[in-house]
DNA sequence: CGGTCCATGTGATTCGCATCACATGATTTA
DNA sequence: TAAATCATGTGATGCGAATCACATGGACCG
């Protein structure tokens, strides 16, 4: 193993509480894997109950509904894990992972994952943290679906993905996914999404240049969000 | 603290693996609350980041979406525990709680809760588990609220109640809840879980009697929940 | 025990948005 | 650089289900 790699190692959240030792020892009884851009790394029906760390690349969480509608769960940034729920409860995978880019994983076997678990209180409440965060956004999630429009759906993602650029002192999201990234993430069609941004665009509150979108009112976008309705047209 | 309550105590998962000791060192700096029934135990933008222990009766978790419409959450029985997203990450509560039952609850601190965490990996392990649970309901229910048109979550979700009744040797679920409670649970109109319920009796699938709801036909309605759908009525 | 409140069944109506169907534009790649 | 592939804009259409509106049936309560 090269110096590097343990440098980059200690940078994966779940690590970062660890010693160099413990570090050592856990990756002498894990391998590395390297995964190509659009490379399935996990499948929804696999056997295997390993916790995967990225330490370099990106990964996408997504999963299949029986009649082949793609629903995108999240992602996953360098320095980041993903895995531990089949490592904790020993139950099915619950997603497939897709890499974004391509990506170096470490492949930790549960008991390696376990063992860190009793060994380090801080690392523990690292992935207790985790947990207690993936829950909260499911729950946003779930509340979403249950009580926006599609519409609204779109709005809400938008501003989740809107973030303060300081070179421009401006409300910008770059790179702006695919409408049918956006789409898979807003549980809606493709189109909408299209729709939406076209609307959006009329009405001056986004303005759309190559791969970015800047948002020109935040706030009326947010006002957009949890109104009831009447007419979204005459915003013009 | 009467000899009683550390019995029943001692059943809270949460403390399954705990000594006498530290169960009444924890009880000794916490405090007990009772509250009627349909009582709001926690608001959603309350400030506390107590865990609450359920030592009698059982709780609902609710949401209110801006517009006032309700999301039902889940349920916790006797035994069970809430409120611990707080005490692990500090954040704000995701949800509303309101006592279905008059119950008795146990109010640990989130230190105290956090001081059980660090100094029982048994403990630990539970939580991570249940955490772990709740992820994978909730990303189920992504799935649903993605995927799935509204009839077919009221089927799910007469799945999810069925239970099978060693007295009569059959499924049924009982008592069978309010059509608004269901709706809620669907994220759907009280209406169409009526017409549902309606239509799925005239196809001989369930028969209703009382307060029980017989599930005749438990496998066409798996069926029926991933089908693509073409005639539901013509079932008859 | 008659009245009030809540749960339930069902029709009629409206509306949101998925879906289909292309046209055009932008990006790869051979 | 042409061809192929993918992303985007927008109209037309149809279906699902929310909403509105009552009628009826139970359950509880003073």
């Amino acid at each position: 193993m090269s110096q590097e790699s343990i440098g980059k190692l200690s940078r994966v959240r779940l690590l970062e509480n660890l010693s160099a030792e413990a570090i050592v020892s856990l990756e002498k009884r894990s391998h590395w894997r390297r995964y190509a851009r659009d490379e399935q790394i996990l499948d929804r029906d696999s056997e295997s109950r390993d916790v995967f760390l990225i330490v370099e690349g990106s990964v996408e969480v997504v999963n299949y509904s029986l009649s082949g509608r793609e629903v995108a769960f999240g992602h996953v940034a360098e320095g980041g894990y993903f895995g531990e729920l089949s490592a904790i409860d020993g139950g099915r995978r619950s997603a497939n992972i897709i890499a974004v880019e391509s990506s170096l994983l470490l492949v930790v076997p549960p008991d390696v994952f376990t063992e860190i678990l009793t060994q380090s209180p801080p690392a523990t409440m690292q992935v207790l943290r985790r947990l207690a965060h993936i829950i909260r956004t499911a729950d946003d999630r779930i509340m979403d679906l249950s009580t926006l429009k599609a519409v609204q759906r779109v709005y809400v993602e938008l501003l989740r993905l809107t973030e303060f650029d300081e070179n421009f002192g401006k409300d910008l999201i770059r790179p702006l996914p695919t409408q049918r990234d956006m789409a898979r993430r807003g549980s809606t069609s493709r189109e909408t999404v299209a729709r939406v941004l076209g609307q959006l665009t009329r009405a001056n509150v986004v303005e759309r240049k190559a791969r970015t979108l800047f948002v020109l009112d935040k706030k009326r976008l947010l006002e957009m969000t949890d109104a009831i309705e009447g007419d979204e047209e005459s915003l013009r």
